[in-house]
DNA sequence: ATTATGTCCTGCCAGC
DNA sequence: TGCTGGCAGGACATAA
């Protein structure tokens, strides 16, 4: 549930504290959190041991921390990730899952992870006009990055068959969008979450971008977005946007623009919460 | 090829 | 009290 905002506040983070440290122990305490990674958790400690942290990039909801030139430590916070940053004294929780230490001691790093849908690997970088990690070569540009082409995503938005909704969270489309963002983003633009992607036109593609756009930049102002403590920046502070939620997860609460109360639809084994009328259903509605 | 669905995982909480 | 089922959902593998 981590998205762009709260990826883009541990980025950060990760910028002002760890950047330019050059690490000395790596220590994987559970397996899965390394699964993506070819080398396994022996060959991933060893490759990053005595490392120096160059650089922490972002594209979405991946951020990575560059290495030299051509590699990096990719992650992913999933579900539950957190990097935490902190002494190394401390007592350590039963989700951490990479414990990375520096040659210059404190602080450490922990990789902190309770439904382990997170990881973290290593990889190369590859790129023309804009290097990204390889494993992440198919993930879009997302909306606040400077290559991000708002024509290109117009007319490969439109050109889909399926719901708006369903086209937000598709990563390869446009990044960084998950299930909170894409319905604040919806209601926003005034758009219901199963409207036909074939049936938007200039206007209301525009709207929407403009909303998606509106909605990660305000929450990235506010530190991102927290129901509870999972979601917090390196230092464990939880950001404060869920009180600019307008919709989400606020069903039965009037609309902040037309009082009528929200509604939550179930959608893809999730929830899309939308205004009855600010959003009304499409008669053509793509599920 | 594109689009849709199932799967991974843990903690919490309502309901019985 | 203690169990069960539902919910939270990002990204990928697999199916259609």
């Amino acid at each position: 549930m981590p998205e762009l905002p709260e990826v883009e506040t541990v980025r950060a983070g990760l910028e002002r504290h760890v950047v330019g440290r050059t690490v000395a122990v790596v220590q994987v305490l559970h397996p899965r959190a390394v699964r993506r990674d070819p080398a396994g958790p022996a060959g991933f400690a060893a490759a990053l041991a005595g490392r120096t942290l160059k650089r922490a990039e972002r594209r979405g909801k991946y951020l990575w921390l560059t290495l030299d030139d051509d590699e990096a430590l990719l992650a992913h916070l999933g579900m539950s990730g957190q990097l935490l940053v902190g002494d190394p004294d401390r007592p350590l929780s039963p989700h951490v899952r990479v414990w990375i230490t520096f040659t210059d001691g404190s602080p450490d790093l922990r990789f902190t992870d309770q439904r382990t849908f997170g990881h973290l690997m290593m990889c190369s970088l590859r790129g023309d006009d804009r290097v990204v990690p390889e494993p992440i070569a198919h993930i879009a540009p997302d909306p606040v990055e400077a290559v991000f082409d708002p024509a290109v995503f117009a007319a490969r938005l439109t050109r889909r068959r399926t719901g708006v909704k369903r086209a937000l969270l598709d990563q390869s489309l446009i990044s960084g969008v998950g299930n909170i963002y894409a319905d604040e983003a919806l209601w926003h633009a005034r758009l219901h979450w199963a409207r036909p992607t074939e049936t938007l036109n200039r206007g209301e593609v525009s709207r929407l971008l403009d909303a998606v756009r509106g909605v990660l930049t305000e929450a990235l102002k506010a530190g991102g977005t927290s129901f509870d403590s999972l979601y917090v920046n390196v230092t464990g502070e939880s950001g404060y946007f869920d009180r600019s939620l307008q919709v989400y997860g606020r069903a039965g609460e009037p609309c902040s623009r037309c009082a009528t109360p929200i509604r939550r639809d179930s959608f893809m084994n999730r929830s899309a919460y939308s205004c009855p009328r600010c959003q009304p259903r499409p008669r053509n509605a793509h599920w």
